[in-house]
DNA sequence: TATTGTTATACTCTATAACTATA
DNA sequence: TATAGTTATAGAGTATAACAATA
């Protein structure tokens, strides 16, 4: 929901119940932090769920479906769909465990890992540029402020 | 992206890389607002960008295409499939204005605002019993450190 | 010619539930 | 019986580009 728009949310409303202004301040931070994030990964050509999957696989010895989809949010249903794709596209590769022919090992081939290891350390500096803007102290401060929001939502 | 997962996210390069915490925390904070968010909002049998349509026309007399496309952030492409279901349930209503039928100005149907009337402030309020637990003070400072975080992605 | 919105195309993701094979 | 994953089903949102009607 981004409550931003909600007429109802004029100034006068917002003096009276602060915690909207709040609201809408997480929202429209994540979603410019998203819009830089998500630009930069289109240009990899892959879509950001498989994205997640790549970052989740890189310098690990493989993962199963359900850990993999534990990990990436996704139901074991979705991830089938994510996982066949970036089978087609020849970045990741079912290993059947002999010990346990019910699991699938996801791995990536070296196409994948390639892959990962070009995008990864560049979007990671991709970000950086950014956040560099921040000072030490002040990524502190944000830090534990998230948290402390973050904690409200825990159930 | 959710960095969270990525296995060179350890400990040891968060240490190197203070700016890798905020980033997981700024996702994870969103993400549990959002687990929050969203689970009440479907109990109204509309989807995100539905609830959002008819939050952003809620109070007001109507709005074209171009700027309910703008307010919600999708495609015009895309907000036409979203009013074509928001009409086939009846809750809101093209209308041709006269000087100008280029355009559509949608409007809330009387169902619509009924439906506006009655979920938008039990959503709020939803929404504000977990932001109360944290003090004034607690909120003014979260709202500071969004504020600081997002001028860093800001063009 | 420019603008508003629709349509066409094609894909990706989503949830849910039934199903298969293995354990 | 329980578990791992696939498949079936159905829908919703996404982007892009071509298009029609109007200005």
């Amino acid at each position: 929901m981004k409550l931003d728009n909600a007429a109802p949310f004029d100034a006068k409303t917002a003096a009276k119940q602060p915690f909207l202004t709040v609201m809408r301040e997480l929202a429209t931070t994540y979603q410019a932090f998203c819009a830089y994030d998500e630009a930069h990964i289109r240009e990899t050509g892959l879509t950001s769920p498989q994205f997640d999957v790549i970052c989740t696989l890189g310098n690990t010895s493989g993962m199963f479906m359900n850990q993999l989809a534990e990990k990436t949010l996704v139901t074991k249903g979705t991830l089938t769909g994510i996982i066949d794709r970036l089978e087609q596209k020849n970045l990741v590769r079912r290993e059947v465990p002999p010990e346990n022919r019910r699991c699938f090992l996801i791995v990536l081939t070296p196409e994948g890992e390639a892959l990962f290891e070009k995008i990864f350390p560049v979007h990671i500096a991709h970000l950086k540029e950014r956040f560099d803007r921040l000072t030490p102290d002040e990524l502190t401060e944000i830090k534990t402020a998230l948290q402390r929001l973050k904690s409200v939502f825990a159930d």
